[in-house]
This record gives structure tokens, sequence and C-alpha cells, in this order.
DNA sequence: TGACTCATGTCAGTAGTATGACATAGATTG
DNA sequence: CAATCTATGTCATACTACTGACATGAGTCA
């Protein structure tokens, strides 16, 4: 197979497995999404939003590792599509809460089925004590890239 | 700290840790190849070609994981650029193997002492043990999901 | 209080990658 | 052998997210 034939360094690396994993997910996401009219972060912003309510533009950007630029575009077209609502001017700072709308909450139910089927095929076959190492091995790595 | 604040379902998806990783690990990786004027898929590609010369645009696509039409525009820049070099015409079918220059190894050289600093410090404060158990994980998590 | 720093929302421009489409070479199959 | 399928290289186009930049509100501190 494939693993026999690549060079020794490219299958130890886990920086290089790290990105294989991440791009098989979103592949997945994104097939089971585009059905729905969503794009993957369209669909975090959605998912923070129902279980964070009332969160601003920079805190969803930073939930959903995108741009606050970004999300803001996102977010207008939110908006736009009747998904989302955030008041005319702040009622403090310039920060605007944003809030799910009922259209926004149907929306989200169907997507939210369909990505739970994803990690449930990504988590199959894995033990839990399997799952629980991995969520340790992640961890570790992230607040070791982050701590600057 | 935030950890204790977030959803309960944030942090037992796997599928999140999975993304907020890939995300870190990518942008530092940006951090230090930008100073060298390379992207992530820049260097991929040198260092796929380092290790198995002769490769083809598709198959240098598959390696890092992006399309061969974006790997075919970055390909015709390294050439451009002196990086890389590719037959006028195929040997045989298509398929144009493509090669580094001396330049391009040259560039690929700094390029890996910056990424690997950086792989060394994301699994900084993992055992070996643990650099194993992720790498099943990893492994495990990519077979299920590319598995149709 | 006034100067400074930091975070926010937003607009504009750019870069990287993806999708769609086409022609062509090799493999497969009847 | 002919027809079909698969894979490849490439062009044109579109989209997603980023960087740069600006104005403004809130906290900090001398």
């Amino acid at each position: 197979m494939s693993q026999d034939e690549a060079g020794v360094d490219l299958n130890t690396s886990l920086g290089y497995l790290l990105k294989e994993a991440s791009v098989a997910l979103r592949s997945a996401m994104e097939e089971v999404l585009r059905p729905l009219g969503m794009t993957i972060t369209h669909y975090s912003c959605l998912e923070l939003l129902a279980q964070r309510p009332g969160l601003s533009n920079s805190e969803l950007a930073r939930g959903t590792f995108v741009t606050r630029q970004s999300m803001n575009v996102l977010l207008q077209s939110l908006e736009r599509d009747g998904f989302v609502t955030r008041p005319a001017e702040a009622p403090v700072g310039k920060v605007l809460p944003t809030q799910l709308t009922a259209s926004g909450r149907r929306s989200l139910e169907k997507a939210t089925v369909a990505v739970r089927s994803v990690e449930e095929r990504m988590l199959s076959g894995m033990s839990d004590a399997e799952r629980a190492v991995a969520f340790v091995a992640l961890s570790s790595m992230i607040h070791s890239l982050k701590d600057r």
C-alpha cells in the first residue's frame, strides 16, 4: 500500500498525520453540509450561538478559528438570510450581541444531525480509553503550540 | 480558565479539538515560514520532492492535501522562480516528473529547520508512549473517515 | 482629567485554494 | 480491435479567508 511506499519521515511525522486527519474531517463535514447549503464555519457559528447565545462577532470568530473580519462577513449574510439577529446599536461599547432566530435554530438542527454522524464515524473503532488519550494528546499539542 | 467556562459539548468534542490543534499547527508553521517567503503548501511540496524525486503534479497534490489544480498553479510559480524543473514534454503519457533544483534544495533546508522546531515544540511535554498512542489514534480517525 | 493602550466592528484589497470544464494518454473490457 | 473508463495536465472562474487599515469605545495610569 501507499503507506509502505511512503518515506519513513512522512509516516513518523505527527504533524503530517494531524494535517491528514483534519483534512479528512473537513472533507467529510463539507460533504454532509453541502446539501444543506452550509459551510463548516457557517455551521460552527450557529452551533456556538446555540450553546452560548449573545456572543459577539469577535468571540464567535475566536470560537470558530477564523478572523473577526471573516466572521463579520459571514454574520452579515446570516443576518440577511434571517438566521441570526443583532441589535442596530450596541447596548454597551461597540459589542453587538448575536442571537439565533427560530429559522436559524431549525437550520442548525438538520446540520447537527449530519455532523454528529461524521464525528461518530470518525470515532468508530476507538475505545473510550483511546478517545481519552487522544483528547489528552491533542490538548497537550495545542497548549505547547499556543504557549507563545 | 476558558475550559471551565466553555460548554461541555465543546470540550468533549474530539472533532473540535482536532480542528483547534490543526489551526494551532498551521498558524505556528505559517509564522516561521512567512519570513522565508513560503506558504505551507509551498514548503510541503519541496519537502515531498526532496524525499521522493520525480513526483508528478497530481501525486504532489495528493501528498500535500490540495487539488491538482492548486498544485499546478504552485508548480508553475516554483518553476518560474527556479526551485523546480519539469521536462517540456512528458516521457510517457501526460505525466511530468518534477525535480528539485539546487536552488530549491537550498531554500528547503532553511525551511526544514524552522518547521522542525515547530514540530518539536508541539511534541514537547509528550512522552514517547504518548506520541505513539496519538499516532495510533490519529491513524484510526483518518482510516474511519476515508473509508468512504 | 488627559494620554495611552487595547479590543471591537467594519471596509477594502489580496492570496490561496476550490470547482467546473476540456483535451488527451493509458488501462480495461467486451 | 473498438469502446469505455480512469487519470492526468491545464485553463478559466469563483469563493473563502486573510492582511491591512481606519474609526471608535472602554479600561489603565500618570
